[in-house]
DNA sequence: GGCATGATGGCCT
DNA sequence: GGCCATCATGCCA
């Protein structure tokens, strides 16, 4: 197996996004491989760096390679990668994975749902990976996280980013082609 | 201090 | 497809 180096994560946010499918992500040992990513820029109307550092975003103007966690809608986390450059306030939003370590502990967290509901979507994926605020900062080179490089180029599919009011029309949500995974279809 | 808003998801029709 | 729970955050007063 291929560990992923800082490298990978200091490029453009677009390109490590569509580049992060198929990559392995495990926390504590629980995880699977990614199939769903979305992009955010900092001159992203839509991200949370857009109007500059503020105490919950700090991590994003921070080193990449390290995981930005927030709450959504006041009950669900959302994890995101720190991409880019340093004070770039990049980062790629984790948006669903193929559950395949540590199912038990899934269900334990999410409850006795279907396979494919299990990481599908990014408050569900850090349900089922057991990501919080307590995980915010982590690097994501270091235990308890881990990534790993696929083996294969799977099929990429490329689409509008889910659930904004801003910039709705930019495509930067990456999926791979076709899985059942995915926490919705990507337009034909 | 008050208030509008949201990178969602579960449940209902 | 529609509704809405639920609260941290950020902006404004």
């Amino acid at each position: 197996m291929r560990f992923l180096l800082p490298s990978f994560y200091t490029r453009d946010v677009v390109d490590v996004a569509r580049d992060l499918i198929g990559v392995t992500l495990l926390v504590d040992g629980v995880g699977g491989v990614i199939v769903e990513t979305e992009a955010y820029d900092k001159d992203d109307p839509a991200s949370h760096g857009y109007r500059g550092q503020t105490e919950r975003n700090a991590v994003m103007f921070g080193p990449p390679g390290r995981l930005y966690i927030y709450l959504s809608y006041g009950m669900h986390w959302c994890a995101n990668i720190v991409c880019g450059e340093e004070g770039q306030a990049s980062a790629v939003l984790l948006r669903a994975l193929v559950p395949q370590a540590g199912i038990e502990r899934m269900e334990e967290r999410r409850g006795m749902v279907a396979r494919s509901l299990l990481c599908a979507g990014p408050g569900r994926l850090c349900q089922a990976l057991g990501l919080t605020r307590a995980q915010n900062g982590l690097r994501v080179d270091e235990p308890p996280v881990e990534l790993r490089a696929g083996d294969e180029s799977p099929p990429i599919a490329v689409g509008p980013r889910i659930g904004l009011t801003k910039a709705v029309e930019q495509p930067w949500r990456f999926g791979w082609a076709g899985s059942k995974f995915l926490s919705k279809r990507f337009p034909a």
